[in-house]
DNA sequence: TTGAAAGCGCTAACAA
DNA sequence: TTGTTAGCGCTTTCAA
C-alpha cells in the first residue's frame, strides 16, 4: 500500500554519478570501488574488471573535491606571478604547469599585478583552497604574508630571488650580482657613460642599485636612471631612450630592466640612426626566446625560466608526497649572453 | 576518576583552525559562525562582532574545499589554452584571470600543447575538480570531449573561433573571414605573388585555406604555403622566408600565422636588404602589444584578446550564479591594422 | 535571528 | 582482499 522500497531521499545532491553509484552497479562496497579506481592492484582482477566496467558504463568522473577533503590532499598547486603578460615569467609558468600536470597535479594561477594589496587578497584565496603547495614569484616581502604562509603549513617555494631567510624552499638567483656583473661587462667594453631603465619593481631596483654602485666605485660618472613606472612595453623603452638622449646625449651604454624595454631602446636607436653597438651598447634582461634572432641580436641576461619551473615543481611535488627535498635552497645563477647589441 | 571531559578524539584532521573552533571561541553554533563570516547581515551585530573577533584571534581561513563540497559551488573556473608561451593567448588569460579574481573566483590553468591526447587527459582532470565553469580556447573538436563536457553539466564557453553548434556559450571570430579579408587587403595593394606561413594548428589552416581560395578565385597564381610545424618562433619565421625566397623569389606578399613569425620574416627581409613593404608586404596575426612600435611597425590582424577574456569571465560568472546569459553567442570580430609592413 | 540535524562524495582507520 | 564505520569542514534544510 505505502511505498516500502522508497527510502527517504537525501535532500540535496549535485546529480552527478558518484562512487556509490558505481559501487552499487559493480556489486561491491564504495571503498572497494575507490580502491579499484585509485589503487587497482589492491583489489582482485575480478573486482577491478567489474568496477572498471561500471565506470565505463556510467561515465563516472571521480570528485576530487570530495577526495581532497577526505584525504587532505588536493593535488592542487597554486602559483603567484606578478603578471603573465610580462613575458619573462611565462616560460617558468608553462614548465611548472606541464611538469605538475604530468605528475597528476593541477595549477591554480594568481596574478598580483605587482600590487601588495592584491597579493594579500590572493594569498587568502589561495590558502582557503588548501593547495598542496605554493609557488611564489619573488620572495615574500611582507611579514604578514610570511606569517600567514607559515601558519598555513603549506609547502612554499619562493623563486626568482635569493634571501638568507626563505619561508621554506627557494630557487633563485642574485639580482645584485646581475647588476654588478653587467656593469663589469660594459666597463670591460670600454663604456663609461651609463644609463639605466627600470620599472617599478623591487628586484629591478636591486639590480639597478648594484649596477650604479659598481660604476661609481670605479670612479665613473653616476648612472642616469630612467623609471618607466609600470609600463613595461617596447614603446616605453623607445620613449625612455628619447628622454635619456635629451638629458645625456653622450650616453654610451644602457642596461634595461627587461628585454622588451631593451628592444624599444634598440628600435628607437636605429630609428635615430644611432649605431648599435658602436655608439650605444644595450643590455636587456630575461633572454626571452625571440631576442636571440633579431637584428641586432640582443645582448641580455639569461635566466633559465624553464629550469626554475621544473625544479620548483619537483620540490613541491616531493613535499606534497611527504618526501624530503635534499636541496631546498638553490641558486640557479644567470649568464650574460653576448650578442650584437653590446 | 576517569576522564569525563575527554570526548573520544576524532581520528584525523588537518590540524588547521576550523569553523567549529571559531564558533566555540565565539560561543555560538558553527552555522551561526558560518553566517557571520559569509553573510554578515544575516546575524545580529553582536554575534557578528564576536565571531569576527574570534576569526582575528585564531587566524581562521575558511576551507573552500569543504565549502565547495557542501554547496556544490567551487568558485573555481578552469581554462584550457594551447600554450601560454604563444603570446597571442596571454592577454586573454590575464584578463580572464583578473576579472574572475575580482568576482571572487580562482582560475585553474591547463595547457594542451596543441595535443588532442593531452587535451583529453586535461578535460578529465578538470571535470574531476567540479569547477563552476570551463573556458576553452577554440571550439572542442572531438565528439568525445563534447559529450564529456555536456554530461558534466558544467557551463562552458568556447572562444577564439566560431561554430553554428557550440557546446554551450561562444565568444569568437571567423578565421575564414580573416583569411579572405587579408587576401582582399593585399590584392587591393596591388600584390599578386603570395606566400603564406603557417604552423600546425587547425584554426591557422582555416585562415590559410580561405586566403588561398580568395587569391585563386581572383585568377592569381596559387599561394606558396610554408609550414613551420610546431615551431612558432621568430627564428622559424626567418627560416621560412629563406625557403620561400629560394622557391619563389618573386613573392611580393606574405601572410603569417602569428606576429612572432611575421617579425621573423621582417627581420630576415631587412637582413637581406629587401625593402618592406616596397618589395615585400608582410601581415601578421594577433596584434601582440609590441608589434605596433617596432620599425617597421607590423601590419597585422587585431584580435581583442582582453575583451574575449572579460566577456568569457562575465558569461561564466553569470551562469555560475544562476543568472541567464542574454547573449550566449558573440562574434567579437577582428580588424586589419594597417601599419608599415604592408 | 539562531540552532540541530543531516549530508555533500570521498577516504583513513580499523576489523574481518 | 574486502567491508564497516566514522568523519574531512562546511552548508543546506528545517525547526524554533
Amino acid at each position: 500500500m505505502n511505498e516500502p522500497e522508497k527510502i527517504k531521499k537525501s535532500r540535496r545532491s549535485s546529480g552527478a554519478i558518484t562512487l556509490s553509484d558505481v559501487a552499487k552497479l559493480a556489486g561491491v562496497a564504495p571503498i572497494t570501488a575507490s580502491r579499484a579506481v585509485n589503487t587497482p592492484n589492491q583489489v582482485s582482477p575480478e573486482v577491478r574488471q567489474k568496477v572498471q566496467e561500471a565506470v565505463r558504463r556510467t561515465g563516472y568522473v571521480p570528485n576530487r573535491v570530495a577526495g581532497g577533503l577526505a584525504s587532505s590532499r588536493s593535488r592542487l598547486i597554486a602559483a603567484v606571478v606578478p603578471s603573465i603578460v610580462v613575458s619573462v615569467f611565462v616560460e617558468t609558468i608553462e614548465t611548472l604547469n606541464n611538469t605538475l600536470f604530468e605528475a597528476g597535479y593541477q595549477l591554480m594561477l594568481g596574478q598580483t599585478g605587482y600590487s601588495a594589496e592584491r597579493e594579500e587578497a590572493l594569498l587568502e584565496a589561495i590558502i582557503g583552497r588548501r593547495p598542496d603547495g605554493i609557488f611564489l614569484t619573488g620572495i615574500m616581502p611582507s611579514s604578514k604574508g610570511r606569517t600567514r604562509l607559515l601558519a598555513s603549513g603549506i609547502p612554499v617555494v619562493e623563486t626568482w630571488d635569493l634571501t638568507p631567510t626563505p619561508i621554506d624552499m627557494l630557487i633563485g638567483f642574485s639580482h645584485s650580482d646581475i647588476g654588478r656583473e653587467v656593469a663589469h661587462f660594459l666597463m670591460a667594453k670600454g663604456r663609461s657613460r651609463f644609463a639605466l631603465i627600470r620599472a617599478d619593481d623591487e628586484r629591478g631596483t636591486r639590480r639597478a642599485t648594484a649596477f650604479r654602485n659598481t660604476v661609481v666605485q670605479r670612479g665613473l660618472p653616476d648612472v642616469l636612471v630612467d623609471n618607466v613606472g609600470s609600463s613595461r612595453t617596447l614603446k616605453s623603452g623607445r620613449e625612455a631612450l628619447s628622454r635619456i638622449l635629451a638629458q645625456a646625449p653622450e650616453t654610451d651604454a644602457i642596461f634595461c630592466s627587461s628585454d622588451l624595454i631593451a628592444l624599444g631602446v634598440v628600435t628607437e636607436a636605429i630609428a635615430r640612426g644611432i649605431a648599435v653597438p658602436q655608439r650605444l651598447s644595450i643590455v636587456g634582461f630575461g633572454d626571452v626566446p625571440y631576442v636571440a634572432n633579431m637584428v641586432p641580436a640582443l645582448t641580455t641576461v639569461h635566466i633559465n625560466g624553464s629550469n626554475i619551473g621544473r625544479m620548483a615543481a619537483g620540490c613541491l611535488i616531493a613535499r606534497a608526497e611527504g618526501r624530503a627535498v635534499d636541496n631546498p635552497i638553490v641558486d640557479v645563477g644567470f649568464s650574460i649572453i653576448e650578442r650584437d647589441s653590446a
